[in-house]
DNA sequence: GTCTATACGCTGATAGAC
DNA sequence: GTCTATCAGCGTATAGAC
């Protein structure tokens, strides 16, 4: 187990970030990470002010994950269609969902600046790229141009993350897939060619 | 103020509607549902079982209202496309999200399957809905016939979901709004003549 | 740095009076 | 039906020893 060699307070924000995904910020208390991380009261108290400031490391480093992945997909090879298209059928376990996405439903994370600001960053940068990358398909011809791509940057990610919505509704990732094979299919056809 | 007419069973479950909505299942307190009920530990004891059986009364009333609001635009009048965009743009207080998809984020609701059942009827039922329209569409000429209206169905309902997350991370409704935008000009690009 | 002790309010419920 | 105890356990710390 790698988590038992790293230091307290890395273990500390790892089993925080592990928590806030399965259980959101209300539903996680500071003694379950303490448990999990295999640390005690004094230790995370000395590395941290409280729950939020733990929560805080904790969801930055969450961010930083997810839009490494991203980045991982959305700057491989091929055109704009075929990036988009690995990064939305990414091997993923999407009955799990998005990790930044369901701290949303969060109404302590939402109502705190500090916390919501790293939620904020991460769907604005996610939200760029992929304008970038539909920009680079306009420019190729490979997508229509008189499409907004800034508003099909947002439908895209918002089908992603809705998909996981009904695909945790429904308890199965079949929502998901259609949602993302509908996009997908969308896509292809706001080619100009189609115009 | 229509609640203080109620008897004391409605107010609880009306209560327990605004609390899931704004804090979650987790983040929900029977004292806290009884506060705003005006009513007493006896009484929400005797009415209910306890926490999850009053749950289950207030999630089955807010699917019920889900639908009921989702059909009327549905149902409404002028072509597939329109309805769906009226659906889309219906008025709403974005940041507060979707009453029904926000229990999703939910470990406790999603673990209970009588507590799921509710979350998942309601989408199937709205993504059946949409396809049909999607299907009326088709069958009238308005979008292309050769893409599967499941898919698209689900596309446009998790396009809407993604939607209220993307809001919340941002703060506003502008990322809501840039992926309902998104969603329908791809829709409308799905058009046969288009093609 | 990490531990144990201590604290106080809240959670989710039961019991019994009225 | 509704009210008021009462309860064991948890949530979220603080204090101080080591």
């Amino acid at each position: 187990m790698y988590i038992l060699l790293m230091n307290a307070r890395d273990r500390l924000i790892e089993s925080a970030q592990e928590l806030l995904w399965e259980r959101g910020y209300v539903g996680t208390s500071p003694r379950a990470i303490q448990e999990r991380a295999g640390a005690g009261q004094g230790s995370m108290y000395h590395h941290f002010s409280g729950k939020p400031d733990l929560a805080l490391a904790a969801v930055r480093r969450s961010a930083e994950a997810l839009c490494a992945l991203a980045e991982a997909e959305l700057a491989g090879p091929g055109g704009a269609v075929q990036r988009i298209s690995a990064y939305l059928r990414r091997e993923r376990d999407v009955l799990r969902g998005c990790r930044i996405g369901r701290l949303t439903q969060d109404p302590d994370i939402v109502a705190d600046p500090a916390l919501r600001q790293p939620l904020r960053e991460t769907f604005d940068r996610l939200r760029r790229r992929l304008a970038e990358v539909i920009a680079e398909g306009q420019a190729r011809g490979e997508i229509a141009a008189d499409l907004a791509a800034a508003d099909l940057a947002a439908t895209i990610l918002a089908a992603l993350q809705g998909g996981y919505v009904l695909a945790r509704a429904a308890g199965t990732a079949e929502p998901f897939d259609r949602a993302v094979d509908g996009a997908l299919a969308l896509l292809r056809r706001a080619a100009p060619s189609s115009s």
